[in-house]
DNA sequence: TCGCCGAATATTGTCAACAATATGCAATAT
DNA sequence: ATATTGCATATTGTTGACAATATTCGGCGA
């Protein structure tokens, strides 16, 4: 994907690097793009030194980073027993849902007064990939493109406040194992229709109706929480 | 203010601060409350050797509280160059109330929804203290008790993400150098009366008009935010 | 055989020393 | 006189060692 850049702007990325990356920032990152990710588990343990030897650091640095975490809501600290990575009951993520739901609704109105040619061109990318993905019916991309659409959309509101109050609840809801909700074709396929009239309605400058459409489309997710749940009753 | 209490129940207290609160843990809170009731300005630098020296800790657990805190958006930590207690412009305190006022519309839907007998008293008791400190104009007890009334309420929706999901902005446009917007009775009167008001929809059921109720008196914080900015548009 | 106690081990909590970087000041050169 | 360079000091970044606490496992007694 990389191009070819001037040198001066490598180097000023490499000066930036140096300048605000430090080690436990460094460290947090990590740890939490292996949650995210599911490298790691949610009840798994984790050890301070396993984890420094890792990555290649002391353990300060890494008991820096878990306090970060546990502030993000991502891992439980608990004195003397340790560190796990944070789990979510279906109630607790059903009340992150609740939050989250009243959040895509003032979203939807902020994304559609706020947006520019640039949000346009953005969002229109990555439905673009999502529509590739859903054809070739490839879950996995799926479900990243749909979290890097949601979070562009608040970050377009350009309230940055707004974002980061969403993407702290959306990073927990991540800790819910999740079920493949989105499994098959058909629901890609619709999923992929309701994101495409989200996107007509803010380009129409229709800021109820994103705003409602947002709201609805946070709600079904809510509901195939329960739905994938109340079933199975049998937890793991 | 605190009564006799049977001895289990300050022995299990005490077992409960040391099994749980750690070094960094206290160190942290003691770095909020300071910064939160204004003994550290928004601006001001905070030195990890001076600020343990005054704990009677060593710099590795202010170090990790530095950490929570900078996640909480309450300090501001560039590398090699210290930390500072965050700034809020008038511009970022406005993006929070943004999405305030939309949480507060659905505090106003949830609690009543799920408010019992204790939360009505728990209430009740915090308006009557508020009456009388506005009686007697004292500005720093009601405005403390404005703050408790709205936590409450947050906390009685039985939605601990909510309530942490409030929490967090409202900590954070405490760092917004407040002008006293309440500085005399007839604004505290008006204050309390719209307490109240609000407290009455909640007692009858009528979680609408609560929603509205809460809504407004959000967006009248903001409004006075706006007014008392704009007048006077130098900044220090 | 089951349950309890205690030592050994592992893990976390805290600290103080060392390294790297920034800041302030003085001296020098233009 | 001003700007710049180099040094001294202060502050932060990182580490490894030591202390405190929990966990595990083996032995002992009932």
């Amino acid at each position: 994907m990389r191009r070819h850049y001037p040198i001066e702007m490598i180097l000023r990325d490499a000066f930036t690097v140096l300048r605000t990356r430090s080690l436990p920032n460094l460290v947090q990152e990590q740890i939490e793009r292996m949650i995210l990710d599911g490298t790691l588990s949610p009840g798994e343990p984790l050890r301070e030194a396993a984890l420094a030897n890792t990555l290649g650091v002391s353990r300060g640095p890494v008991r820096e980073a878990f306090r970060g975490l546990e502030e993000k809501g991502l891992i439980r600290v608990e004195k003397n027993c340790g560190v796990q990575v944070r789990t979510l009951s279906h109630i607790e993520a059903d009340q992150i849902y609740e939050v989250r739901i009243t959040l895509e609704a003032l979203i939807g109105r902020k994304v559609t007064e706020n947006m520019t040619r640039q949000g346009i061109n953005e969002l229109t990318a990555i439905l673009d990939d999502m529509a590739i993905a859903a054809e070739d019916s490839n879950v996995h991309p799926y479900t990243s493109l749909n979290l890097a659409y949601h979070d562009t959309l608040a970050r377009l509101t350009g309230n940055p406040q707004l974002h980061e109050t969403y993407r702290r609840l959306v990073s927990q809801l991540s800790l819910f194992r999740r079920r493949a909700y989105l499994h098959d074709m058909q629901s890609m396929a619709l999923s992929l229709r309701e994101h495409r009239a989200i996107f007509q309605a803010i380009a129409d400058a229709d800021g109820a109706r994103a705003s409602e459409l947002l709201r609805d489309h946070a709600e079904d997710s809510r509901r195939r929480l329960h739905d994938a749940l109340l079933p199975s009753d049998v937890p793991d």
